[in-house]
RNA sequence: CGGGGCGUGGCGCAGCCCGGUAGCGCACCUGCUUUGGGAGCAGGGGGUCGAAGGUUCGAAUCCUUUCGCCCCGACCA
């Protein structure tokens, strides 16, 4: 096992080696696309577990659309097309067939079999769902549709990162129907609240929620909100979105409805999502020098017991204990591993299972044995307890609530310390010349200006935040009045 | 798509300049001794040297083309 990078000498290559030593996931053949390994596919697990139910508390309920889409369907909303264009793979036969080439076998597209209207891999399933939506939608009796879907979606990107940026990723997107434009700007900030709730108290990640200004919405929204974390190296990630989509695609794709008095009205539509995406900012929330880091919440596994002998009899005794432990803890914790393998030794187990990111491991020797004891390790803090065996169910779930709290708490802390409130364009140049962070400034909200800034610094608008309060100040970089405060930052 | 770096057993690398029987460390397998923070010894298995052409008696090494990866740009949920 190579060393992990330090996070101080070179972030990216810290995060890629986290990635590899957790064994989250790896390169595909194809460019771009990653293979999603067990240990990641946990965490996208758990991820999918609580959104899932508090979507369904919501009122949602789950649907599946189909991955391909045809062409003609993108070109339907003028916005949406120019967004996506540009990123969309593209099926256009259905038929390979074998031909020999310098006297090798190989395989083409059977011409043949060309498709007469070629289909797009979906970069995101509103036209379908809409096109869809227009059969379901007749009356307001059938108003709101609350629909999520679990799916993969591709968007052909140039460069990508492992969970931060692939081709292929996997998400949930949310499409609903509405009768009124307010009711559907209400089901955009409830699904924003949504993640927020999911980031900060699952992922123990802050966010700060807002709208993103005209130049970052979504292709084809009226309006977007996201919800901004700030990663250890002071970048911001998007780490997710809620789109007011007003009456946009239901014109597009004549979804109407009657009314109670008779009269006919487009529908009121939102979207929202989050990604895979999300384990990359988990990730880079919460990780260290020694490997992965994650929040009890979303750890399929809590704990793991680290048995140590030093003789066959000494094993016998140890392992049974063992067992103990494990049906003791299974009903507040769930399964608990025995890593009872004999091929190495401790030392090495305790350094594999930190770089795994296992919240709790349990060590138990002949001496803890005896003493009706064992050492109780916390992966976050590094540190060690001697518990009494009698304590060890609230200890162990006791230490899970603390992890999630002081994780969160730390991450809190972390960005007010690179959260600053600037006036004048020596400061901000200054500050993303330096360490970086968040910086709450005014902006004039003229797109061109805003371009300009990212052009100079790299930095942008992450959002507009909803808790800013109106005061009156100077653009921050061209000193026109502006009446709020925005959130800048460099972003991934 | 532009600039730079790199492709050699699973991982990390040496060998290349100066062509001549593919090596090292880790991992893996077997055995013994070990086991409270990354064990030791002995034996063993595994590689068309990214791919395709070319030069040559002979290519990991030289030449040409190409593919992929990483970093920096451009681009971007």
């Amino acid at each position: 096992m190579a060393d992990i990078t330090k996070r101080s000498v070179d972030y990216s290559r810290w995060y890629l080696d986290v990635i590899q030593a957790a064994e989250l996931a790896e390169n595909s053949p194809v460019r771009g696309c990653m293979v999603i390994r067990p240990n990641g596919y946990s965490i996208w697990e758990m991820m999918q577990r609580w959104l899932d139910d508090r979507f369904k508390e919501l009122g949602h309920v789950n649907a599946y659309f189909p991955l391909l889409i045809p062409k003609s369907f993108l070109a339907k909303e003028a916005q949406h097309v120019e967004g996506f264009a540009k990123e969309c793979a593209i099926v256009t036969h259905s038929r390979l067939k074998t031909v020999e080439v310098d006297g090798k076998i190989t395989v083409v597209p059977d011409p043949a079999s060309k498709l007469e209207e070629e289909l797009i891999i979906r970069p995101t399933s509103e036209t379908v769902i809409w096109d869809t939506y227009r059969k379901w939608i007749q009356s307001y009796r059938d108003l709101p549709v609350l629909i999520n879907q679990w799916a993969n979606v591709m968007r052909w990107e140039m460069r990508t990162r492992l969970f931060l940026r692939t081709a292929e990723f996997l998400w949930q997107e949310g499409h609903t129907a509405h009768a009124t434009a307010e009711e559907a700007r209400e089901e955009t900030l409830k699904m924003l609240e949504c993640y927020r709730w999911f980031a900060e108290d699952i992922l123990a990640m802050p966010v700060v929620c807002g709208a993103k200004t005209p130049r970052e919405r979504f292709a084809g929204a009226v309006e977007t909100f996201s919800i901004e974390g700030m990663m250890q190296d002071n970048k911001a990630l998007q780490a997710g979105t809620s789109h007011d989509l007003g009456q946009n695609f239901a014109k597009a794709f004549e979804v109407k409805y009657q009314t109670s008095e008779g009269t006919e009205e487009f529908v009121w539509a939102t979207s929202w999502g989050v990604s895979t995406r999300l384990i990359g900012a988990l990730i880079m929330s919460h990780s260290d020098d020694a490997g992965l880091v994650i929040p009890p919440k979303v750890a399929q596994r809590k704990a793991v017991i680290v048995p140590i002998w030093r003789d066959d009899e000494g094993r016998d005794l140890v392992l049974a204990k063992a067992k103990e432990l494990q049906e003791m803890l299974k009903p507040a914790i769930g399964f608990v591993q025995i890593d009872d393998r004999d091929n190495m030794r401790p030392g090495w187990k305790y350094a594999e299972w930190e770089r795994k990111g296992m919240p709790i491991r349990i060590e138990l020797g002949p001496r803890d044995v005896a003493n009706d004891a064992c050492v109780l390790a916390t992966r976050h803090d590094g540190q060690k307890h001697q518990t009494p065996l009698s304590d060890l169910v609230s200890a162990v779930t006791g230490h899970l609530d603390r992890m999630q709290t002081e994780l969160y708490e730390a991450a809190l802390k972390r960005r007010a310390e690179n959260t600053h409130r600037l006036e004048t364009w020596e400061e901000f140049t200054a500050l993303y010349e330096g360490p970086g962070g968040f910086a709450h400034c005014h902006h004039c909200g003229d797109t061109a200006c805003e371009e300009a800034i990212q052009t100079e610094t790299k930095v942008t608008i992450r959002n507009i935040p909803l808790d800013a309060e109106a005061e009156d100040g100077q653009c921050i970089r061209c000193g026109k009045p502006s009446s709020k405060r925005v959130l800048f930052a460099q972003a991934y």
